[in-house]
DNA sequence: CCTCAATCTCTTGCATACAAGATACTATAT
DNA sequence: ATATAGTATCTTGTATGCAAGAGATTGAGG
């Protein structure tokens, strides 16, 4: 009989709540959350996605996307527009209070990180980032 | 600028995603969630828990166990009794149909486990279970 | 015995998450 | 041109997850 405690789906659940929680609170001072600064961070990398794009991007499903997207919408933080060739299309673009945050909020990830990897070599760093990848698939 | 992609929160975040969802498919057959099974694990290891003791063991929030408990109880598998020394305390214990289901549930737990880490050596089982504790502590 | 701080549980409010179905629009075949 | 299959988004219902506060009970000190 395996414990919980080596169950390792168990075991990422919980190093997932204490990734989030320091994010989270690093994430405090701009009013976002872990979820709505990824959404951010994928149009950073190519502004003006459609909702399906972004989650596929973020692997998230359509139905939890429409929820954050409204408040980001309300933070000001994106803006929606329709698609002009497409309407079932909806385009996502970054604001310019958005544009404005991104290198501040780059450098809370980043410390994120570290702090997070702390006790972390680099090689060690590289090998649980693979085995991340490498679960199941 | 760091890619989400190499974000270690959301490399977690998403490989907890994969687990839960092989996990759940596995579960599926006992009406259970992964929260739910491993809610009646902890028991499993010691009947007669009170909320809080559960909530400190699986680390979840009281008011997060508050709901899970309910539907734990409509549904069979728990029942909840006030403790007769502290009357704050509630105590929870597994029911008949919880034990007969124990065995078959460690096997689901089992077979999760083995296809998530199917690729993986045993040495890096080991390693990969010691970074997800290290992370953060 | 009484007060008060500590503890335990519960409730409310907000934010993910996903399944399943509804709706609207596009593209394809006839 | 039109039926239809496919695609994109939205909505509803259920289940976590946490912060903050309310309510009940206990225990320690005076």
């Amino acid at each position: 009989m395996i414990s919980y405690r080596d169950n390792i789906v168990f075991m990422i659940a919980k190093a997932h709540q204490r990734a989030q929680s320091v994010l989270k609170g690093h994430l405090q001072a701009f009013g976002l959350t872990p979820m709505q600064c990824l959404f951010m961070e994928s149009l950073w990398e190519e502004d003006g996605l459609s909702v399906g794009e972004i989650g596929r991007r973020i692997a998230l499903d359509t139905a939890t996307l429409a929820g954050i997207l409204d408040r980001m919408v309300t933070a000001g933080w994106v803006r929606r527009e329709a698609d002009p060739d497409d309407g079932r299309v909806a385009r996502v673009y970054l604001t310019d209070k958005a544009g404005s945050a991104m290198t501040e909020l780059a450098a809370s990830i980043e410390r994120t990180n570290n702090e997070l990897l702390k006790s972390f070599s680099m090689e060690e760093k590289l090998l649980f980032k693979r085995f991340l990848r490498d679960i199941k698939e």
